[in-house]
DNA sequence: TATTATTACGTTAGGCGTAAAGATT
DNA sequence: AATCTTTACGCCTAACGTAATAATA
């Protein structure tokens, strides 16, 4: 039977041409690599090498060995890792998003729920969340409502509501409730990372300008710095933190009140149910 | 690094359920194939299996393992037998023709010249010839004349004239020559394992049966037994018995003088010369 | 009780490196 | 002289089988 040892050998010589060079590379003497390229050549039965009493060389036969070995090492390479990531797709769950407050619920519930389990998350755009779940690179998605995913399982998660945050003195301060067209030409800060409402915005307000922040802290600077109105919703003021000094003015346009739901396939209800369980301590719909 | 041999102590085991019954198909002892299991499981480095205290099986992961194993297994032994089928081939000259004569010269020649190599010859139909000769299944192909193989270098071999021969009382006798219409109609005893001149009989005579016979001493009894004429050549008659009591009959038509090209590629020029060199000195065209 | 997996243990074969030899440039 | 392959030799790991243990059906 053949050793992949050996053909490693095999290979490494016949990208290097010496016994000698071979050796230094596979930290061997030379003795070793001589006694397994004689051991190959009994393997298979047949000669693989043209010798000289001081050179060796691969024949036609051996390099054509070398050539298929290399592929045989490949594909046992590939082995070990596919059954590593296997492995460890089975110990992982991985949540897509499409937004990031959702997940502020969802990934502490899961990791008390399966504690030794390895949560991952990312954010995504719907038709990449669609295809995650499809691929199965994930097993739990969250999505707004309206996002038609008939092949799976999916329940209610929770809601979030969008505010405008203006300081008192802001010309919008005066309203009790908005729509994007009353916004829609104001500039506004922005946080990056905020999935399906980066689009949203722009979408919907397609005449204004978005200051994106990507770091936290520089993004509360601006805020207390300047007047300019920014976004927050409920969610977002029960898990960060709020500024006193602005006033928070409802959105009403549907779009800006969303209903998320988690999908996932049948075979990780329980995924599912462990966060409904978990999440309903806290809060319900 | 992967163990071909702990792989194959794996796929045994996925198949039986049970490490006796495996260690028992592989002529080992229990105690190695657990050893082997664990150690499988050290260098995947994930859990393969689900053990109890007299029970183990395999786990999802273990599963995909095997599975694995089983592929890399067969390639490996995929690799063995095309390695040693090639080397096979790199000492087997292998000579495809259209008619067995040229063959009573090829095959001595190529056996003088190349004591050392396996040679090996067949009789084909000449599409079949040149796919011989287009996939490398064949280093030197025989094909009669008016065969564009333009792919190949080729060079005339040797001619091959076909009589009739019927006893002195019968009553083509009288001719001095003949045609394939002279004797269309008439019922002719024939050889099988000729060639190309099997069906130049059927295409060019009709009208005429063949009574084939596969025996060598059959053929010969019903020749002396009976009056049916049958065929012989320049060739044959030099290298086969040939009967005293009967008239040779030249055919006259082009079809029925044929010579011989050998057709190979560059590569093999070198077993084209040691042919026509050798057979020089038995006859010139 | 028979079957199964695992651990313990002693033996041995085989694989490795060092050293040396033979050969080439 | 330097480089390269191969042989010789001694060490030592690691792999195997036997025997024993533990647990189960």
């Amino acid at each position: 039977m053949l050793d992949l040892n050996e053909l490693e050998q095999l290979v490494v010589f016949a990208r290097l041409g010496t016994l000698s060079m071979a050796a230094q590379e596979l930290h061997i003497s030379q003795p070793t690599i001589t006694r397994t390229m004689q051991h190959l050549e009994e393997t298979f039965g047949v000669p693989l090498f043209i010798r000289g009493k001081n050179r060796i060389a691969l024949n036609d036969t051996g390099r054509k060995a070398a050539a298929q070995a290399e592929q045989l090492l490949e594909t046992a390479d590939n082995i070990l890792r596919t059954v590593r990531e296997y492995d460890q797709s089975r110990r992982t769950i991985s949540v897509t998003s499409c937004a990031p407050a959702p997940l502020w619920y969802v990934l502490p519930a899961l990791s008390a729920a399966y504690p030794q389990m390895t949560i991952a998350s990312s954010l995504k755009g719907i038709p990449s969340i669609i295809e995650d779940l499809n691929a199965g690179r994930c097993q739990l998605a969250i999505l707004p409502d309206g996002v038609q995913a008939n092949r799976f399982r999916s329940a209610p998660l929770l809601e979030e509501h969008l505010y405008v945050c203006v300081p008192a003195s802001h010309a919008l301060a005066q309203h009790s409730s908005l729509t994007f067209s009353d916004i829609n030409g104001f500039n506004f800060l922005l946080r990056s990372e905020i999935g399906f409402w980066d689009d949203m915005c722009r979408v919907q307000m397609p005449a204004s300008r978005f200051f994106v922040q990507t770091d936290e802290y520089e993004f509360w600077e601006l805020a207390k710095a300047s007047s300019l109105p920014y976004f927050t919703t409920d969610l977002a003021d029960r898990y960060l933190v709020s500024l006193s000094s602005r006033i928070k003015i409802p959105v009403t346009n549907p779009e800006a009140n969303v209903t998320y739901y988690i999908a996932y396939r049948p075979e990780h209800q329980a995924y599912a149910d462990s966060i409904q369980q978990i999440s309903q301590r806290d809060f319900s719909l």
